[in-house]
DNA sequence: TGTCCACGTTGACACAGATCAAAGCTCCCC
DNA sequence: GGGGAGCTTTGATCTGTGTCAACGTGGACA
């Protein structure tokens, strides 16, 4: 499809983190030139995921952490019985594979759902390289601090919000990132199927499309397949506060 | 109560993380002797916290993680309605606090369920001594991450898994838990309510209620109050993998 | 240009778990 | 040792979401 070999070596050098245009956002951030200089050399392999194809697998060996430089992908887990859960959304400047460092082997999956390339973060140097650098250490510590404050959102959205809070919350969390990229926080494509997003909201995509479908009968947004205008960015923020008994 | 200031002087001696009988769990999993004996530096204010009382509450400045030395927490979150969620228990040997770390504020509230001690780890120290000691960085690196499986799995209860599967796997997450501690596998006591179980579950309290009440009348356990004795563990496994449609 | 296929929408009905209500148990405190 | 508060259990009923089914839509590809 690419001449991935040839190119990846050019990107390589021209696409450093301390030109890469996500370094507000990512890992180097806060960190100063000289640093950011010696992130270049941690962090000079990327890797290119065309979509539908996994970055990972459960069970994987965990070797490395992944910064996406372009792209969108999805983290799901397998339970035995074939059902499956989508455990996030992750898009340009976050982090993929934390979830792997605790038991050397990668605990979901990561799948691409559109073209995507992602930067490799060996794991070792990156420690290496934190025990040198005190604010990539505590950036780092940061990064993972937030995964976990984002779960524990998402244990709010399935142990206590109804089915339209929930989709409320999902738009208004893409919105809010889309933003921080330089996107429109009031107009994107979805990226993920109405199946993905009810499995990530553990709803059955029946009823994501009721709620699509109710929101744009209440002129809350318009839907065009994956096609998202909001309008009434405050009303969907009133779905989720207004608690009606 | 307690005659807290004498006795905690004293305390830290005698039971630094070299002396400690949870080191094998805790912090200091993984480290040397010596290594050992620097953690002790780390690790010296000790906190008791009594039943009911706040080890932290949301908002408050993050400062420190806290290793439970002794008793067993609940956090949870609130939502400006009202509403609120337990999104964890824990217990001796486990960390508290890592939440904080991205925003530089606790982002929820640890509540002590039984009268407690939590070692106090300044966490701008144990970023300096973890720049020294690559086993404790790298241990702490791992303790983040399965902070991220566990809440995984979490999601996975709250996504996919009907009532009694939810419950099933609670009480076999405890059972495993209490045996690393050198506790029975199959006897213990909940520190915790139904309302608490059912909050962290998704669920209602009369939902967790009847669902013990089934569990012991298909003989999986027996149940008195708090007290748990599990008499078909292979039971309760079944309940999880076998999906009845 | 037509056909196929994955994805999405909508409707009818079922059911797991929520809600409402009442009564029992236990432990604590006076 | 009596009273009460908090917690738990159980029953009856309600309801939000799941399930099943049919149909619509748009993009890929021959």
């Amino acid at each position: 499809m690419h001449a991935q070999v040839g190119h990846l070596s050019v990107a390589s050098l021209r696409e450093a983190c301390s030109q890469c245009n996500l370094r507000e956002l990512c890992l180097p951030m806060g960190l100063t030139e000289s640093e950011l200089g010696q992130l270049d050399e941690l962090v000079n392999v990327r890797k290119r995921i065309l979509r539908g194809q996994h970055l990972y697998r459960g069970g994987d060996v965990f070797e490395a952490i992944y910064a996406i430089k372009t792209g969108f992908f999805k983290t799901d887990v397998l339970l035995e019985d074939g059902r499956d859960q989508v455990t996030g959304f992750q898009m340009a400047g976050e982090i993929l594979g934390l979830d792997g460092i605790g038991s050397e082997k990668h605990t979901c999956n990561a799948i691409a759902l559109e073209d995507s390339e992602v930067c490799v973060i060996p794991f070792t140097d990156l420690e290496d390289y934190s025990r040198e650098i005190g604010a990539l250490q505590h950036h780092f510590h940061k990064v993972m601090s937030r995964e976990i404050v984002r779960d524990h959102g998402v244990m709010m959205l399935l142990g206590i919000m109804r089915a339209e809070e929930r989709l409320a919350a999902f738009l208004l969390n893409l919105s809010q990132r889309f933003t921080a990229r330089g996107y429109s926080p009031t107009e994107f494509n979805l990226r993920m199927t109405r199946n993905e997003i009810g499995s990530y909201l553990g709803l059955k995509l029946e009823t994501v499309s009721r709620a699509f479908s109710r929101f744009q009968d209440e002129g809350l947004i318009t839907v065009h397949q994956k096609h998202i205008q909001i309008l009434d960015v405050a009303g969907l923020k009133k779905l989720l506060s207004e608690r009606r008994v």
